[in-house]
DNA sequence: AATGAATGAGACTTCATTCAT
DNA sequence: CATGAATGAAGTCTCATTCAT
């Protein structure tokens, strides 16, 4: 009551503590969806849940939140945040390699980008697309992809395949679906195994390429 | 009298349907369960739009099906049939013949399995593992990697992988995916494009498994 | 199609097996929902269910029920037919009985009736109210009281109660009460407990009557 | 954080209603309950029937009550709270008194408490045993019979009865039957008739007791 | 902003009853 | 008459979202 009198400096500090705060709570909300989602499935995914788990009333949800939508929506957005963060500068660096050497990279890197969260990242897999648009993950893919190409331009010369386009969707969805059906179904691998699979993935393609 | 109290998993169906009438009626179910997966989604799949597409009560819908799921369970193992019944003796043919004519094979079945029904193939393989065991889709899987593991024990000899069953994981989850993501993400492809990807499929895998 | 045309002598033979398989029918019916009545309870004893148990259709069911609180009350009815013939008989000696003997008598046969179905009785008891109108216990009950109440007046010379009313009340409420909470509370009784139950019933409304 | 996932049987109620208009709502409902049960009956007692004479949305129900089953037992508990408030002054009294006093005192609170609100301790009488336990009520009787049971022992040396554990029985299953048929299937009854019970049933007790 | 009580559409399912065969 | 498939009103319960405090 008396308290909205107090005079501030103008330079709100008040804001910034909100702001911070603000960010708690968003944050607070997207980890404890994530973790509904990895622990007990979409369908135990209820707002009211995850605000409970979120330590945060369901208003505040969706102070923050337009929709449940907007909330996986943005769980999404942090894993591939977070997969990009980790994945980008090895893809960098493999643009400068030699073609074995390079796709030994990108399937390496495949690996590591799947091992992040492999059983959130299986339940997005499983459920985006009931979550409206799944433009995100198509966004990623289609960057991918266009690495990908672009690689193989650069280095069109070494290749004995005429279509580089179909060259670059085969190369890359092979390596994506081993690499995520290896890292998601045996949970557990072995590291020589995955070394294994590394190995063969890599000969796979290069030989593609190649031969 | 002790017969009706013997649980039943909850995706079995209920009746034989042994009478015409019936039979109609849950074929009328199958199929409009399956028309709205693919035209309007698993969430718009309630029990009763389906009976009211199916043009039925949804008591009759209870009558034949316990719950939501053994309808969608009926539906992939319809799918599965029709698949099966399509490829089994293609595959059969593939035992026989050479190493690249065979991966042609092959890779040809797996083109014209997904192409069956596309949507409705791309919307279980989104949401199969929503509905309870999808055992169903695991067997499949596991009988194609069986039967592509036997081909390769019995050609051992012209192959230069060391792991037969890694050999097999990739040959069959390569051409999984790329039939998979052929089809259905391009979903009207021109023909020679397809043909186009049928070669390089081929040479993929049996470059891998030869060279 | 032909059959309609086919004579028959008048004394029709045909209607007679008619009512007997048409009586099989009406009991068959019966007794399964008496059973299940007992064995699952009301919420179990669908039509369907009755009918299932009773090996007949539904149909048939309403061939010969009206409705479900129709084939309740006759399971009640039927039973109370059984109390009935157990009862009538022991109570018309009573009637001839001295006071002490009578009342034991009566105490007796209430221990009896109760043990006819205890479990039918209590399910009875506990979900008629549910049945519509509960007229025939009422009815039950009524008989009970004027007989008892015409045993009284017949007696008056021996009571020391004013009011004949009151008394047969009192004592028909009272031996029902404990004969009933006896018999289905303790569905297992030795013997010796309840002849002990039965010796001091009748002493609890004969010293009440005479002293 | 585990806390949600304590099984509760689903008779209790969800929350513990905090807030005051938590509070209003919750009793909103038992009443609404309550008074469907006495006017309606059982079965015309839906959640979505209740919540609507509640003034409240279905929603609002479950958001205190986990099931239908829950909210009849809160009736049942608020009765029975509200009979034991009356009944355990005047029982204690008993305690004291000599033993036709007591056993007066004792249907004297009997009939009182059936008048409490006596059609739905009709409707609770004939429907509790649907609803899952009936451990309130059983425990009810049990406190009443544990109690008589007592004043027998400490007046033994008063009485004629071998078996107090039967006598017991006898008097606390007589004077409830008694006083609960009394005052619900008469259910205006007249004030001298009221008393010409009581001293009946007080004869009735005391008589088996010490002749 | 935060809170959490309240909302109510809508999902799933059952079951007494009807009716075509 | 028998059969059993079909009906659909009605019941229970959930959950995304709103709104008064």
């Amino acid at each position: 009551m008396a308290r909205q009198n107090v005079r501030r400096p103008l330079t709100n500090p008040r804001k910034e503590a909100a702001q911070e705060r603000s960010r708690a709570t968003v944050d607070a909300l997207v980890d404890a969806t994530a973790r509904i989602l990895v622990r007990e499935g979409f369908d135990k995914a209820s707002t009211n849940r995850i605000a409970e788990v979120a330590g945060v009333s369901v208003g505040s949800l969706y102070q923050y939140f337009p929709s449940k939508e907007a909330l996986v929506a943005a769980v999404i957005e942090r894993h591939q945040r977070e997969t990009m963060r980790i994945v980008r500068g090895e893809l960098a660096r493999a643009a400068n390699q030699p073609l074995e050497q390079a796709m030994r990279t990108l399937v390496t890197v495949a690996v590591k980008a799947h091992r992040i969260d492999p059983k959130l990242h299986r339940v997005l897999a499983e459920q985006i697309p009931r979550v409206g648009k799944l433009e995100k993950v198509e966004t990623f893919s289609r960057e991918n992809y266009a690495l990908f190409r672009a690689y193989l331009e650069r280095h069109r010369a070494e290749l004995r395949v005429a279509d580089l386009a179909l060259a670059a969707f085969i190369c890359v969805t092979s390596i994506e679906a081993l690499t995520h059906t290896a890292v998601l179904h045996n949970e557990i691998v072995a590291v020589e195994a995955m070394e294994a699979l590394i190995d063969d993935a890599t000969r796979l393609v290069v030989g593609y390429l190649t031969n």
